[in-house]
DNA sequence: ACAATACTTGCATCGTGACGCAACCGTGCA
DNA sequence: TGCACGGTTGCGTCACGATGCAAGTATTGT
């Protein structure tokens, strides 16, 4: 099978590559406030996210505005706090479905380091 | 754990969220070449991989560098044609290991689909 | 109603990256 | 040695994104 006609077909693989949440995760900024929020374990405030970070407060609130665009994380609303956490499920699921898709398209003999 | 303290404490997920890595998915026109080389399974030249995309054969050399540096594909040089192939193991291992890193910090009663 | 808090948005600046073209390098062949 | 082929690199252009500041919006408290 040539490149060419790799293109053309339709696998798993091409709806898993989404460059939108790779774009999301491309930034030391956001991967910081990501980083931060996963290790927190618990949902958070723009501002307290802010203090983590070196950038002003309105970039931070764009930053988590984007990552939530993305799937990475979701937004709750309590009074005029807005509160930021991980989708870990989603996110978790995204990483490795999309393993699990690459890995389908994985010739024999080149080790995956999964044995399916 | 505030997050401010989260930042500073580290965990397995702060060396496994690389930009560099995320940047180079991050891109419509790499993203495009990732999934045309993996559906293809196996290694293709530099034209090979340009007959599949709009840009010129320039553009695709450097994206395809640039993912080589990424450490998503490797190169192989035979006479005057260099070769490109996925790392498939390297990158499916890298995004089940962020997974498990990203999930090792969530906390009890959050789903993620595994039950470790 | 007024002020303070928490966040969002408009705007200007600046750097980076994607792209195409042209020139260049390395290899193979006559 | 000369030439064709396959890639890479330099350079200019252009668009987009990251940032900070200032202004605006929404909600709470006095």
């Amino acid at each position: 099978m040539t490149p060419r006609e790799a293109a053309a077909c339709c696998r798993p693989v091409d709806g898993m590559l989404d460059p939108a949440m790779f774009r999301a995760l491309g930034d030391a900024t956001r991967v910081a406030i990501v980083a931060c929020l996963v290790k927190c374990g618990r949902e958070a405030s723009v501002t307290e996210v802010a203090e983590c970070c070196l950038v002003d407060l309105s970039v931070v609130s764009r930053h988590l505005a984007l990552l939530a665009r993305a799937g990475i994380l979701e937004s709750r609303r309590e009074g005029r706090t807005v509160h930021y956490r991980v989708r870990y499920g989603h996110l978790c699921d995204q990483l490795r479905r999309l393993a699990d898709a690459i890995e389908q398209c994985c010739p024999p003999g080149e080790a995956t380091g999964a044995s399916s």
